[in-house]
DNA sequence: AGCCTGACTCCTA
DNA sequence: CTAGGAGCCAGGC
């Protein structure tokens, strides 16, 4: 596995339940500034039964990237987890937020 | 090398 | 808050 993969991984698993953060955040926190794109590939690679809270990742819009049935299982796995987000996927940023270093 | 694409982001209007 | 445009990185043709 990659060290990018592996750095990756290891911050989004670290991501508390009821939160989320952005593709950037992610990639800043494992030491890749501005490869938010990448962290975005590597989702899309995940396999289905994979154990990371990949559903807890979404874009600087505060929304999710995905669409249709993608779409759908994120905003599903986010409600769940008590977050009130949107019919297109929108959620409020400002609160569930993940701060690596306010939070958590 | 050049051009296009994508689970992206920032700045400006 | 919504749109448009430019910048960003890696991969495929």
């Amino acid at each position: 596995m990659d060290d990018f993969a592996s750095q990756i991984y290891s911050v989004v698993y670290q991501i508390p339940h009821g939160k989320v953060a952005t593709y950037g955040d992610i990639a800043q926190m494992a030491g890749f500034p501005r490869y938010a794109r990448q962290v975005g590939k590597l989702m899309a690679s995940l396999p289905k039964d994979t154990q990371l809270p990949w559903h807890r990742v979404i874009n600087a819009k505060g929304c999710i990237s995905l669409t249709g049935e993608g779409l759908i299982r994120q905003r599903e796995r986010l409600q769940a987890e008590g977050i009130e987000i949107s019919e297109a996927g929108k959620l409020s940023l400002r609160r569930y937020r993940w701060m690596h270093d306010t939070d958590a």
